[in-house]
DNA sequence: TTGCTAAGTCTGTCAACTAGACCTAGCCTC
DNA sequence: GAGGCTAGGTCTAGTTGACAGACTTAGCAA
């Protein structure tokens, strides 16, 4: 194989790189995987994730920071006002992130009796996933079919 | 809204966390993103990575045990034998994960340029992308169109 | 007044990351 | 065959971050 084009551009702009950096701390996405679940409450959070309470605090706090949570006070009835962690616009189009990580974890390390989670369309009831496809319509089956190619923002290494 | 039922379930099982134990380290999606670009070499892969060697050198050692990579010998006439890190197929499938990191951070943390990186089909030119469906064959556009549900692996809290 | 709970913060310990130097095997040149 | 070069690592010491567990605070309830 010939040397891959990747090697003479700069990896400093690519925005895989920018992403991690907002989301990509160890129990970032547990946590999101929660809220995409509706959990919403700090404790409930604690709970399910496993996360120490110090670092959840700091990740909720870096989401909410980054516009990917959005915390607001709420009150149950007969309750005092508490918070809530909900997810905005933005925090939802991380929800491909979370699905293609359990897609591959249902495949590749799915517990004995199956996957424990099932996405469903919610308008029809049939089983919801990603699907690799062109703007022209074709569905790609595989990494392979995809061409990676310098975009408008590559910048040449020195 | 009604409590949400993923807090009637266990989260020792999801699929997500599985994953997360094998690639959510800080410098495996980066190492990932490399080589999907056609980065095989040890010595690329820290130059554009920017990760300690130690920690670059443990976390293919890593990706190899758990079959993502393959390390294999070769060598260019000439020259003495390297070793070269290649995508398995278990690698492969993972490659939905980076697309979608990608597609999120071209949303919200382009380089003022635009994306570095653009994602072609192979065959017909075409951007390349995920996108949401259904098995029936239904487009779905937002988070908000999918209802997880427990599968057929989903334990009850106690 | 006391107790309870959600949502944190504080503290000490321990593991992980980091930078930078060092190592090693094969090839090349002299 | 001595020395240098390079890919692909390992070693060491210092710093940061994760962790468990105790403590804090505000509002409500008994």
């Amino acid at each position: 194989m010939s040397r891959p084009w990747a090697l003479d551009y700069d990896t400093a702009t690519c925005t895989v790189g920018a992403t991690l950096s907002i989301v990509g701390e160890k129990w970032t996405f547990l946590v999101l995987r929660e809220a995409f679940n509706g959990v919403r409450r700090f404790d409930d959070m604690q709970r399910r994730t496993g996360a120490p309470r110090q670092v959840l605090s700091s990740r909720l706090a870096r989401l909410v920071a980054e516009g990917v949570l959005r915390k607001t006070p709420y009150r149950e009835p007969g309750q005092r006002p508490r918070s809530e962690y909900r997810l905005s616009e933005k925090g939802m189009d991380l929800y491909p992130v979370i699905i293609s990580l359990l897609a591959w974890g249902d495949k590749y390390a799915a517990p004995p009796g199956g996957p424990p989670v099932l996405l469903t369309h919610r308008d029809c009831g049939a089983a919801a996933g990603l699907q690799l496809a062109c703007a022209d319509g074709h569905v790609l089956t595989s990494a392979r079919d995809v061409t990676p190619l310098p975009g408008p923002g590559a910048r040449r290494v020195a």
